[in-house]
DNA sequence: GCCAACGTTGGC
DNA sequence: GCCAACGTTGGC
């Protein structure tokens, strides 16, 4: 099982929206990122992610699973660009801010704060566990 | 709204 | 294949 974060700008596409999509979930559509792709390509279903708004906010604010594994973007009509679907598991108890993030030593090498740009990223599970505890979730 | 960082594109 | 120009992203 793989862990992963999910980048949104929540006055397009935001946690509310997803949770509305109920158990259907989501295409993650319109990445348009090699290495956001290939993060995609490599996801399973029931592989957890993290939800993050960016821009306002900040924040990682919910869970979620991947629904269904990579297949061609249907937002496009290149073959370049793939996604997979996200579905809502559950909000987190407390959001974390990226400050948090970026004021704990653990999370320093976490692609939030070296790759900041990159809209889909990989989380290792120690990475995981540690945002788990910031955001007040038991083990 | 600005600006820095970074990825992509296109000319050579 | 290199590198400069450009566009986009996202924090501030």
């Amino acid at each position: 099982m793989a862990y992963w974060l999910f980048k949104s700008e929540p006055d397009v596409f935001g946690w509310d929206d997803l949770v509305a999509k109920g158990d259907a979930g989501e295409e993650w559509d319109g990445v348009r990122n090699y290495q956001a792709r290939n993060n995609m390509r490599a996801m399973k279903v029931g592989d957890l992610g993290l939800f993050y708004h960016s821009n306002i906010g900040k924040e990682a604010v919910g869970i979620c699973e991947v629904a269904a594994e990579v297949h061609p973007d249907s937002s496009t009509d290149d073959p370049r660009w793939e996604c997979v679907d996200v579905k809502a598991v559950r909000p987190l108890r407390q959001p974390v801010t990226l400050e948090t993030v970026k004021a704990e030593p653990r999370l320093a090498k976490m692609a939030l704060v070296t790759s900041m740009r990159l809209s889909v990223q990989p989380v290792t599970e120690e990475e995981w566990a540690v945002m788990m505890e910031l955001a007040g979730e038991s083990a």
